[in-house]
DNA sequence: ACTTGCTCTTGATAAAAATCAAGAAGTTTA
DNA sequence: TAAACTTCTTGATTTTTATCAAGAGCAAGT
C-alpha cells in the first residue's frame, strides 16, 4: 500500500473498493530538485500528493519571496483557487529535493466524482479540515510572538530544520532569517 | 428577497426553485446585543447568516481574548470544526449589536442535501472559497507590517471603524489597541 | 446630575523584530 | 582544487511594536 493509499484510507475512511478506484487515478511521477510542479500565473490543472521529498509553496510579494508552506511526505500540493475555480494560480510550487509524487489531472479528478458516490462529500470534508487548520494558523499570528511560533513548529517537527533551508522556514513563520537564527541560538544554548 | 436569498443566488448561482427550497430552511431570528450565538466548549449545531447587526468571533488564549473575525451583514457565522466534525466549539460568537439572523439547525441542514442535488457540491465550493480567503489572510501576516494590515482593512471597510470597538479590530489585525490608535492618528494627521 | 464603568488616546519606556553589513561555513561548478 | 555561490550566523543599529501608566471622553444606570 502506498503512502497515498494509507492516507486516503486513514483520512477518508473509504472502503477497499473505493480506495483502489480512487488511487488508480493517481499516477506516480517524479519531480527533480528545483523543478516546478506549478508556476504562478498558469492554471493549476492537477493535484499532487507528496510520496517523498520536500516541496515549497511560495509567492512573490513585491520583490520578496514569501513561503506559504513546506510540504513533506503525506501532504497534498495544489493551488486550490486555481484548481477549483479555474483562476490563474497564485502559488509557485517547487521541489526543494528530488520528489516522488502521485498526480491526478483535473479531468480524472472529475471522473472520480462519477464513480465514487461519496466523493464530493469527502472533498468537502477534506477542504473543511484544511480550513480549520488555516484558522489555527491565523490564530498563531494573532496571539503568539515570533519565538512562540518558532518553538511550536520546532516541537511539532524538528527534522524540518535539518531538511529545509532555514530562510524558507523563517518566511513561513513570518520572520526574517536573522531572527530565526537568533531564536535557534537562544533555545539551544 | 432577503439578504440571505440574494447572497445564495449571487454566490451559488442556483435556480429559483432551488433557492426557495434552500432559503425555506433558514429561520429568521434575533440576537440581542451581548448575547451569544455560540459559546466555546459547546457543540455548534447551527449555522447563522447575518441579515443585520454585528457579530464578533473570539477565543480565549491564556487570559487574553483574541478576536478572530467580525461578521457584518452578508456573513455566515459558525464554528466549522464543530458543525462539520462534531467537535466541541472553539469560538465564542457574540452579538456586538442587536442582530437579525437567519439560522438553520444541523438536522435541517442535512435535509437540504437530500432535496437539492447539487448541495454537497455547493458546500464544497463555498468552503473552498473560504479557504482561499484564509490563505490570503495568512499571507498578510507573513508579508505585511501592522501598519499595512491596518491600511488594507481600513480601505476595504472604513465604516467598520465607526461601528466596532477598536480594541476588537486591533486584535483581529494582530496588534495592540495602542498600536492601532497610533496608526489611526498617523494616517489621518 | 452623579457615579461607575468602558473605551480610546497619549506619553514614557522596554522589548521584539527588522535592517544593514560582514564574515564563516558549506556546496556546487568549472 | 580553486573559484563562485549560497546559506547561515553574528554584531551593531534602527525601526516597529508591546507594555505600563495615566487621563480624557462617553455612555449607562441609579
Amino acid at each position: 500500500m502506498t503512502e497515498l493509499e494509507k492516507y486516503i484510507k486513514t483520512y477518508f475512511g473509504v472502503s477497499n473498493d473505493e480506495l483502489s478506484t480512487i488511487s488508480a487515478y493517481f499516477k506516480p511521477t517524479t519531480l527533480k530538485k528545483n523543478n516546478y510542479f506549478l508556476k504562478s500565473g498558469r492554471h493549476c490543472d492537477k493535484l499532487g500528493f507528496v510520496q517523498s521529498g520536500i516541496i515549497r509553496e511560495y509567492v512573490f510579494v513585491g520583490n520578496k519571496e514569501i513561503t506559504k508552506w513546506i510540504s513533506t511526505s503525506g501532504y497534498f500540493v495544489v493551488d486550490l483557487s486555481s484548481f477549483v475555480f479555474q483562476q490563474t494560480a497564485r502559488w509557485n510550487i517547487q521541489a526543494l529535493t528530488d520528489c516522488e509524487l502521485y498526480i491526478i489531472d483535473q479531468k480524472d479528478y472529475q471522473q472520480i466524482g462519477k464513480v465514487v458516490t461519496r466523493w464530493t462529500e469527502l472533498e468537502k470534508l477534506f477542504i473543511a479540515k484544511c480550513f480549520t487548520i488555516l484558522e489555527d494558523r491565523v490564530l498563531t499570528h494573532l496571539s503568539m510572538t515570533a519565538e512562540e511560533r518558532y518553538n511550536q513548529l520546532f516541537s511539532f517537527n524538528k527534522e524540518l530544520f535539518n531538511q529545509v533551508p532555514l530562510q524558507y522556514l523563517a518566511s513561513m513563520l513570518g520572520m526574517t532569517p536573522e531572527t530565526l537564527s537568533r531564536l535557534r541560538k537562544k533555545t539551544l544554548g
